[in-house]
DNA sequence: TAGATTGTTAATCGATTAACAATC
DNA sequence: TAGATTGTTAATCGATTAACAATC
């Protein structure tokens, strides 16, 4: 009776799978549950769990072999050589991720960018930047199904909602709106049809300071005395 | 007996007071828990229970009043008025960081950048971008709690050393390199001492195909037929 | 009052952890 | 064989949800 596989599960998966790609260029061979969980600092036992869930079997004493894992977990994650991704918004975030070096490493590749304003538009860059009305297209065309959305948090729902309407499920979302698919889709059957991952960066920010607050506060308590004002 | 503040709750509480200065400058006065849980995309059961345990209490059949949760829930979390920050590495993404616009509106201040690239050094700009080396310097006499790593791979567990011993205690990282603060930290007590959020822009492209290609997949398997493979 | 909302308790759910038999 | 590691089950833990009495 087959377990869901969670979106944490997904998660631990694709570090998974980074962490046994470095391992076979170092020329290793085999490696055990708390090799892996050492590498993205889970216990052991959710290693062997996971790969249980997933249905792949390792030796009693000879551990996991790293081509049988990369393979299985590529053929799961459904990993394809090419992953083409656009960028709404060609503003400082959004050229700086046009540009990011780290991507080609990874095999992502930045298919285009979409801005509103002319001066920024040259389809002869690379990679190339188009008028956002092109976008629709685009997306159709190339069978774009992730997209990192870096304009204006005034543009984000309406360029977001047209890209879901094209095609779009998966969605890096810079701006500071909360995005919903849900009801945005042509079809009711959308409830959980996309994907959106948020980076707010000036909230995480906000949130070190608070959890670094925080934690200085329960430490002082700690230290200075046992009372508490009930 | 007191609750323990959860890191989540601490999250959603950082959530909610961004709502509550949305709806004080609409004029609101007053906030039902079922308002603030749409907002944030939580049901009002945890709206009420976040604020239980942190002992805010509204009123049984007026709400909550908007002014006395903004001032509490900026006590709790500590909210100071100026949140200075460092970044250290001005590449593509630290440069777009240190001109990210947004970060005003919500109070954070970029202090300075550092770098290693003597052509990049420009103390008279704004923000200043000074050597590594001035580094730790500046972090003991301006009292930086909180940085932005945005080094190249290879250089973010050094950075990230001296940042700590320095003082540093909230990280957000753009460096693939998992970062632990155990153990770097010249006292034993520091085991959790930091607090490093990563945002690993790629992994986050990777898990959005992984995720969005699963969703395909069940689907399928859903619409196919009801048949599987044990 | 009637209706609506809070505040809290108990139930549920899911994920993690512990433990250990199976076995290479 | 002895030792080490997997694979799985049951226990634990924490967070979310349901439900409802209290009460404005």
């Amino acid at each position: 009776m087959q377990e869901p596989i969670s979106e944490n599960i997904v998660l631990r998966l694709a570090r998974y799978l980074r962490v046994l790609h470095k391992l076979k260029s170092l020329g290793f061979v085999k490696v055990f549950s708390n090799n892996l969980g050492d590498a993205i600092g889970v216990t052991p036992a959710v290693v062997r769990k996971d790969f249980s869930i997933i249905k792949i079997s390792g030796n009693k004493r000879g551990g996991y072999s790293i081509d049988t894992l990369i393979a299985e977990l590529e053929r799961i994650l459904g990993k394809s050589s090419r992953q083409q991704v656009i960028v709404a918004g060609c503003g400082r975030i959004g050229t700086a991720l046009m540009n990011y070096t780290e991507f080609r490493k990874e095999g992502i590749e930045i298919s285009s960018g979409f801005d509103i304003d002319p001066a920024k538009i040259d389809p002869d860059a690379s990679p190339p930047i188009l008028h956002v009305d092109q976008m629709q297209d685009f997306i159709v065309e190339h069978g774009i199904r992730v997209a990192i959305l870096a304009v204006p948090d005034q543009a984000a729902a309406s360029v977001f909602e047209r890209m879901v309407e094209s095609g779009v499920r998966g969605f890096l979302n810079f701006t500071t709106v909360e995005l919903k698919c849900a009801g945005k889709c042509p079809d009711e059957t959308c409830e959980a049809e996309c994907i959106v991952h948020n980076v707010n960066i000036s909230l995480e920010i906000e949130n070190l300071f608070y959890l670094v607050n925080l934690r200085n506060q329960l430490q002082d308590r700690v230290v200075v005395d046992g009372q508490q004002t009930n």
